[in-house]
DNA sequence: TTGCTCCTCACGTCACGTGAGGTGGC
DNA sequence: TTGCTCCTCACGTCACGTGAGGTGGC
């Protein structure tokens, strides 16, 4: 029942469900940023699950908030994998030390992201407090008008 | 003196003081994002002033922050062109009324460039959030395992 | 005069868009 | 079967990057 549930998206759905394109699609599987499944025979339908969707979403996400070329996109989304790989080895370990290291470097890549993304916050901050200002000011000058 | 100051800046500094390329100031010039000089001889060195500069930054700023393409951005910078031209006109009306609409004009500009701000603000916020949460959680575990 | 930056083509690249011609599944 | 979406080339486009070969100003 749940595995049937799966894998039944096709691409034109999965383009409308997270605001690409199926051209897109293709292209992102073609550079190795979506998996791009290897048991599919050439010229039969691409198909998606879920999973597959948050990951476009994330990728979109990234690609339009912080701006980074999707080379620098794939590294980051590497760092990503590398950080889940981290977090199954974490569920085996025993040692206590081991689980530090591994839980110090997720602190690291979730550092890295956050500045990233707290850069762009303030520049943003500070482009809307200039417009709410200008904006003041004209409210300013039309009520001086209106009474 | 006050001339004198202006229009010295060659376009290497110009790239440097703006954070672009001079290859990228030129295609700005091309395609008509920035003015450039009609009585320039064929041939010879381009020469900016301070507010060229300012115009540059305003343009990578929209470019980088709100991710609009250049023809998008060009329509917006001549909105706010027209928005100056209506300024100059706006001190010479002398009709409330003239005043009035003007202003609410402005506004209109205003209010767009305000909500696309706040839209990718409201974005940058969730995803903010997202990273500080898996932060806390990684954080909270780091102290189960030193105590 | 020397060295640096500038100039103008012009081809390359990244991230897709856009048909052209053909096949697949409800 | 019909119609829609899908497929694979492959060329086009936008926003520049990157030399190639030559000129200009301190």
């Amino acid at each position: 029942m749940t595995a049937i549930a799966d894998k039944m998206l096709r691409i034109g759905e999965v383009a409308e469900l997270t605001g690409t394109t199926p051209r897109t699609i293709r292209y992102y599987e073609e550079i190795g940023l979506l998996p791009g499944a290897e048991d599919r025979v050439q010229g039969k339908h691409r198909c998606y699950s879920l999973q597959d969707i948050e990951r476009i979403k994330e990728i979109v996400r990234l690609r339009d908030l912080l701006g980074l070329s999707l080379d620098q996109l794939r590294a980051l989304l590497e760092a990503e994998a590398a950080r889940a790989e981290l977090r199954r080895e974490y569920q085996d370990a025993d040692d206590p030390e081991t689980r530090k290291r591994i839980l110090n470097q997720s602190l690291g890549h979730i550092g890295t992201q956050l500045e990233l993304v707290q850069g762009r916050l303030l520049e943003l901050q500070q482009l809307e407090q200039e417009l709410v200002d200008k904006r003041r000011s004209v409210r300013g000058k039309l009520r001086e008008l209106e009474q």
